[in-house]
DNA sequence: CAAATTTGTGAACATTGATTCATGAAAGGA
DNA sequence: TCCTTTCATGAATCAATGTTCACAAATTTG
């Protein structure tokens, strides 16, 4: 059983598990789940090994709270700013600017999804599982959105929805993997900003300011 | 100094070198950079570990090696098919085709840079140099394609070909890095369909009735 | 042939890290 | 108060792993 009881008789915890799990989440983010040591972790703490152990599990059970907490939060700050009561277009460039936040930051760039698949797959299926399920409820939210703004008139409607949506979500991960290895949020930048002029649908406004050479 | 000697007085190496460093691409591609043992590659070469020592050097600069022979062969396949002597359009979705059969493959799906960006991220410069290096050639083959088409009116051109370029990129390395995760490449496929559809121009064809299936 | 050099192989080494043991401390309940 | 339960802390344990040592085998050069 777990051993992470939420009251129960004995002592009280001293510390706020919440802003340990905080803590912990940012060691993961920086140094994957393999170079992530407990000395690392006790480090950012300040807690004992064993304080995590009683609260948290094993480091797999530790890492997979990690998890779920990360996509309660940072997963669902995206799919919040998708159902703003904003424009569907206004709503997809600010998904995409919460994005680039985390592109840009200096310690840390990137995200946990994105690490996680790439350093684990599927080896270990319970990560995967998480990471799966998130990044299907973020297409549906881009495709709810983006069929909104195909229903009235201000995304384009040659490309399927689906589509599109799985090539947000591709486009955000692949940016946000770079960023992470260049230490440059240049290419998030610019694959957002390819992203949302090709599905903005304003066939007259093309005479705005023209971009670079134009040969035709 | 390095121990890698091409040729010398004493005895002859007994494996094939490029065979061998094949196979070692094949077992970090799985498991990547930290779960990749000397038992794993001695298991899959048939060598003894301190052959792969005399002949490689350590495991970091192995892998090292490993990334560089990718790069010059896995990356320059995709270039490759950037600069065929086709139309722009056919050169960018037969190098979707290489990623495609990437992400379908059962055993190891995905992109080892991928893989390692996630895994190690700038924990490695020297890795992470051969991957920057690698993907702003990719991304610069890109460029030169799309603009080839931009120029020959049959890509859209209201869209910045940098952007496009660093998109394209983005869209392969998160499509690849989704594959490795859940084992599924529909999320590719319907990412790269996303792209050519955004990128074709053929604005006398939006009256196609049915957008269901590509055909041929 | 003899010396020098490199490879092949088995074993050992040293380090690291996750986990567990053992003990004292702080609460709640009877 | 006394007992049970849980937390905090230090130490130990056990397994895994990259690397190195030592020696036999194979080939070139003089």
């Amino acid at each position: 059983m777990a051993k992470t009881v939420e009251e129960s008789p004995g002592r009280p915890r001293e510390f706020d598990r919440d802003k340990a799990l905080s803590q912990i989440t940012d060691v993961f983010w920086q140094h994957g789940f393999a170079k992530t040591t407990y000395g690392l972790l006790e480090e950012a703490t300040g807690l004992h090994r064993q304080s995590l152990v009683y609260a948290f599990g094993s480091k797999k059970a530790l890492f997979q709270t990690v998890l779920q907490h990360y996509a309660a939060t940072r997963v669902q700050a995206i799919i919040d700013c998708l159902q703003a009561n904003d424009s569907p277009l206004s709503n997809i460039q600010a998904a995409f600017e919460v994005w680039l936040n985390d592109a840009r930051r200096e310690s840390m760039p990137g995200c946990l999804f994105v690490n996680t698949s790439g350093e684990l797959g599927q080896a270990e299926p319970a990560f995967a599982q998480v990471i799966e399920q998130a990044t299907q409820r973020l297409a549906q939210g881009f495709q709810t959105t983006i069929q909104a703004g195909q229903a009235q008139g201000t995304i384009v409607s040659h490309i399927d929805a689906v589509d599109l949506a799985q090539q947000a979500v591709a486009v955000g991960d692949g940016a946000l993997l770079h960023s992470r290895v260049s230490g440059n949020p240049s290419m998030a930048e610019a694959a957002f900003r390819a992203f949302l002029a090709a599905i903005d649908n304003q066939p007259l406004a093309a005479d705005d300011e023209i971009r670079g050479e134009d040969g035709a």
